[in-house]
DNA sequence: CATGAATGAGCCTTCATTCAT
DNA sequence: AATGAATGAAGGCTCATTCAT
């Protein structure tokens, strides 16, 4: 029988041993983060942290997987058919780079296991089928766009691809983050991969 | 006194090892990486490579520094002031493409050291140094262009930024490689970032 | 939260480890003793003596400081201005090769420090500075029993030196052990060192 | 055929790498002194020592053993049936301390080998025969001046014994080496131990 | 003969995991 | 439930030895 005051601390520390964990893989990576540093950051007893999660890998595919799903949501949250093309893409370029800047610690944790996607094979094809529905969505407002005569030519793949590339690539680039009014220019720029006219 | 012969051997066996390192590290990371893969792929004692390379911490501080410079030299070379900036903007990020997708293996390996440039801040010192070279004389040429007014307005940092990070995005999407119609199809996208008119 | 119970056990396993960690490095020296000899010695697992100690380097140094605490202050225990010197020096000399004998492995683990105190910079200083304030209490002594008459001439500082290069010399000897009646005819040996009359 | 040049050119290298291995052995013990260490002092390829002296064991056995014979030989040097036992005694004692201190480097060897002799069976073996020898010849001397009496009544064994002791452990002692009227003392004290009237 | 490139056995250390409290 | 003492697998590194030149 647990009460619920008990059960409210389990998940604050669980949710604080998660955090930490984010943190410290994103800074050093898969190997060079310990159990030990990651209870320590906590501020639990290392035991703790096996309770909790089980092994270091089941913590690894927790840090990665769980905070994904709410970010991918928030990303393919756009019209794909709006009465304006420009306005509805440059309103969801804003937001993803919003979205990205605010979450960059995870996203430098994402970047990792994209960039190694054969030693985190798992977790790749899941973080992997995601991205792809985004991509898919992509590639339909584009479509819509083009056969609304709103965007200009050009292979629909070609700029989904690329556009996520310079949202991640931006992730790599983005060394002590970048300022407010810097976010809103990048955002403005990407809009030309789109062919807005 | 060492024979030309034996000198030729060394040589040959230090690149296989370092071939061999490389191709651990992009695809594992640097502590998945044991120094007996590399000498078993390398298919040399696993004593040779700290013969040949001191500790793990210098063969990578190698295997990252060592194929940068030739790379970052071909990257900076372009025309900064051409005649048509369309057609050398072209020229340029068709040649970044390529370059970029011959070395996959290599920029995997980059990718991950940018990515986790706290972990090793030394190696990302280095890189980010000649980087930052690239990304002033790609300003020059935008300005220049600018200037020439064959190029659209835009803030030019933001522009090579926005570029460069691309580069690297598309780095980290090229899971199995893109196929060269592929690649011609981003070069061609790319442009737009530039504000080609 | 420790129990006693458990802190006890600790303390028992720490002291097991101590004692085999003595005796190995007594026997073969610090490096030809590895630290799973140890381990099997003293019947725990290996991890457990970096647990204890941290690192073979720490544990040798508590090894060779920690005994020599309590040994030092056994040895500086006479009376430096008694009635009689030639009693109170016969009583000291037979203490100190009883205790000498009875520490025998603990001594020969100190002599190696000392026959090689550039290698142990650090403990061997240590040691140093204790063993010379018991060489300055035999010099004091001797000192008095010369102005109180009672022993011959001769600089003190000679004397006190062979002293106790005699006392650390018969523990390079003691090959096996000496028997008791040896020791006993040891020590009324040394006193002639003194001058007694 | 080697000529008588080339010959003589050995024997000085090899005399050379003789020198350096003793140096660092007593410096630094048998494991801690490395094949390279030692071949970078003599300023030969380390190929060469193996060459020399076969493998590590042999060389230290080498520095070790050979050196001792021509000194016990000196050692031993004595009259054990003198005129006058009282001058004899003083003259060999001096004889000793001069020629410990001038051998200062290769005793602190020595002494390494007495004090593990269980690591080194034997070599420690070879040096306690001769050792024995030198007792004997110790106590035919004492026994000697006791019946003649000259030297006062005690066992002759542990004079011998408590003699041999103090020698060497005053190369213990001898960190910096004392100067030459110190040297002068403890010859001048040693006696003492003989029961000279 | 003299050399040093190549090698792998062996050691210290780190750290994920287990389990008794 | 939470903890940390105990453990041993595994990795980097050192270094004696071998052997081709």
């Amino acid at each position: 029988m647990v009460s619920d005051k008990v059960a409210r601390k389990m998940e604050l520390k669980k949710a604080r041993v998660l955090e930490a964990a984010i943190a410290l893989f994103a800074e050093n990576g898969y190997e060079a983060t310990t159990m030990a540093d990651i209870a320590k950051k906590a501020e639990v007893g290392f035991g703790t942290v096996a309770t909790y999660f089980g092994s270091k890998e089941e913590l690894f595919y927790t840090c990665v997987v769980q905070p994904f799903q709410p970010l991918i949501v928030e990303l393919k949250d756009f019209n794909v058919s709006p009465t304006s093309y420009p306005k509805e893409i440059e309103a969801m370029i804003r937001k993803h780079i919003f979205l990205f800047n605010a979450q960059d610690v995870y996203l430098q944790l994402l970047v990792q296991v994209i960039g190694q996607y054969e030693k985190f094979p798992v977790i790749f094809a899941e973080i992997n089928k995601q991205t792809n529905e985004l991509q898919q969505r992509l590639i339909e407002l584009i479509v819509n766009g083009q056969n609304e005569q709103q965007l200009s030519e050009g292979e629909p793949l070609i700029i989904a691809i690329s556009y996520i590339s310079l949202l991640f690539g931006l992730c790599l680039s983005s060394v002590g983050n970048f300022p407010k009014d810097m976010l809103e220019q990048f955002a403005t720029r990407a809009i030309y991969l789109f062919g807005v006219k």
